[in-house]
DNA sequence: CTGTTAGCGATACAAGTGTATTTTTTCCTT
DNA sequence: AAGGAAAAAATACACTTGTATCGCTAACAG
């Protein structure tokens, strides 16, 4: 019901209102009066022309603030690099930090053209560094999936997580058109070895960069709470020995995959690939990821950890 | 309170400030709570960061709000293109918007690389266009100063200028070593006749983009204010039909040097020869600019025009 | 030792912002 | 044409922000 709740969104609009206020610094009510719009009007306009990412705030040095957390990560863990954003300790959902750490970090990157093509996974961290990106236009540029999506249309479904980022970088985008858990072994099998879907996975493992995000066991995790098969449980799982998930297959506390069906009826790169490829980073924060986010780091699952202060500390910690 | 606290205005601590509150959407109280200071130092440290241009707000297409009016001005005026960004009709000084719309311009070129030098002037446009641009590492460019400076330590001194802007972008920077006018004009023909002169002028007109910024009669310019030599007053100029200056040099209403002799005594590049130069853009505001842009742009003296959307409905006005 | 001054913290307050609630308008249906 | 549903406007209010003011303290010169 409450569907388009500001109407007159259109982007001129938009764009007006974020030049008025951010550029000239007027006030809401001031603006409102010029346009001959409602001062709510302009209140939302300008909350929506930040939440579609019209506009962003940049900064200069972002990873300035914890120059010492990422140095003792990297030390720790063996890394190739660490990024550590601020979380804000009030609200319960990093993504926000990391979110933007990892935007932060791919901007770094694009801006040196160091990639030909990047891989992606799915969930609402990349979801929010997509929408603190600069909106580019790098045709010669490929996102891939690295893992398969699921069928219910959530919002941060694979195929549209991959669909988005290429968008905002003005990229061609590919997927693994198949669900992230097949029925059985068999079908699993019998696809993956398809030749369209080998092709495929074989260009996401080549992929110059992949961007892995990973889950707990928890029901904060979105991939426990709508996207296992019908047939198993996080408690299963839980009694296999699993800690948390990597693109869709589970790992125990040493950071390997748990003997289980499920990491047999899974369509996408397989974890064991991952250390051979050109550059991984992970991108997680939240007091419950951190004994999966040990197990990864631990493994050398990947060369590159984005994440927060807070999940910082407690990695540190231990 | 904790003990390694950076109190000061470091720049470790403001990207904290502004990733907090930016970022995170944490308010002030929260943020200084956090960090163990003042309210009052939060506040001013987020208004600093913005006046340094630590944190910079980016807008996705600027220049939909007034497509219109650009395309007009084009029109009107047989520009190659034109920029307008949103005054703040409150404000007096346009400088504001059209420094900001001029930083988005300069993105633009930037962006594509397709500039290897720039000619720049003086003037607090160009003073704000500096600090709403992206710091970056362009060691290829090259900034030269079109006009030479004034003595005193003004700080949108073309020195400064120059230097500002190339430091912004990680470029490297040339001025013309002179006052902006000599005692005599037999001192100033001597100088600009020098071999060194001579080819540092030679390299501003053989620059890629010129930047150009004007000013009128009144007191409102600072050129008529604080740059005049004491022998002349503005009346003067006034009476010999000069409706304001560009690069130190006064045109009268059709936009041709006036019969003066400040007009012989100027260092920088002669007027006569931007129309011969690749790219000029003049960044001018204000109602009080109105007469001398008009003079200038049907001159032909400019391909394209930034400015703010009061300025333009009067330029279109006539 | 004392008076002066610069700077910071505390307090206060006016203005600005985000959101919830109620009223009005508009437009569609019957 | 009347009734009803949905959107926009008006209203209200709690909270946040920016700034002015006061008073304390510490540094410093005489």
């Amino acid at each position: 019901m409450a569907s388009g709740i500001v109407s007159e969104d259109s982007e001129e609009f938009l764009v007006q209102l974020a030049w008025l206020y951010f550029v000239d610094g007027m006030t809401q009510s001031e603006i409102a009066e010029r346009l001959g719009v409602t001062r709510l009007r302009v209140n939302r306009g300008i909350g929506l022309a930040r939440a579609r990412g019209l506009v962003r705030v940049e900064m200069a040095s972002p990873f300035a603030a914890a120059l010492d957390l990422q140095a003792r990560l990297v030390e720790r863990f063996g890394l190739r690099f660490a990024r550590v954003g601020l979380a804000d300790r009030g609200a319960d959902d990093g993504h926000q930090a990391v979110g933007a750490a990892l935007a932060y970090f791919l901007e770094e990157g694009l801006a040196r053209n160091a990639w030909g093509s990047i891989g992606v996974s799915w969930g609402l961290t990349i979801e929010n560094a997509i929408r603190a990106l600069k909106p580019r236009s790098l045709p010669e540029l490929e996102v891939v999936s690295l893992i398969g999506g699921t069928v219910s249309g959530l919002r941060f479904n694979t195929f549209g997580v991959a669909a988005n980022l290429a968008q905002r970088l003005g990229a061609r985008h590919s997927v693994l058109p198949a669900p992230i858990y097949f029925e059985t072994q068999a079908m699993a099998e019998a696809v993956m070895a398809s030749r369209p879907f080998h092709e495929q996975i074989r260009k996401a493992e080549e992929a110059d960069l992949a961007i892995l995000v990973t889950g707990d066991l928890s029901d904060r995790s979105f991939l426990v709470r709508d996207g296992l098969p019908a047939d198993v449980t996080a408690e299963d799982l839980a009694r296999a020995g699993a800690v948390g998930d990597l693109l869709g297959q589970f790992l125990d506390a040493e950071g390997r995959p748990i003997d289980h069906p499920i990491n047999r009826r899974v369509v996408g790169v397989p974890v064991a690939r991952l250390p051979a490829m050109r550059e991984v980073v992970l991108a997680a924060a939240g007091p419950h990821k951190v004994p999966v986010i040990r197990a990864q780091l631990g493994a050398g699952l990947a060369h590159g950890l984005i994440t927060d202060d807070v999940t910082a500390e407690l990695l540190l910690a231990a």
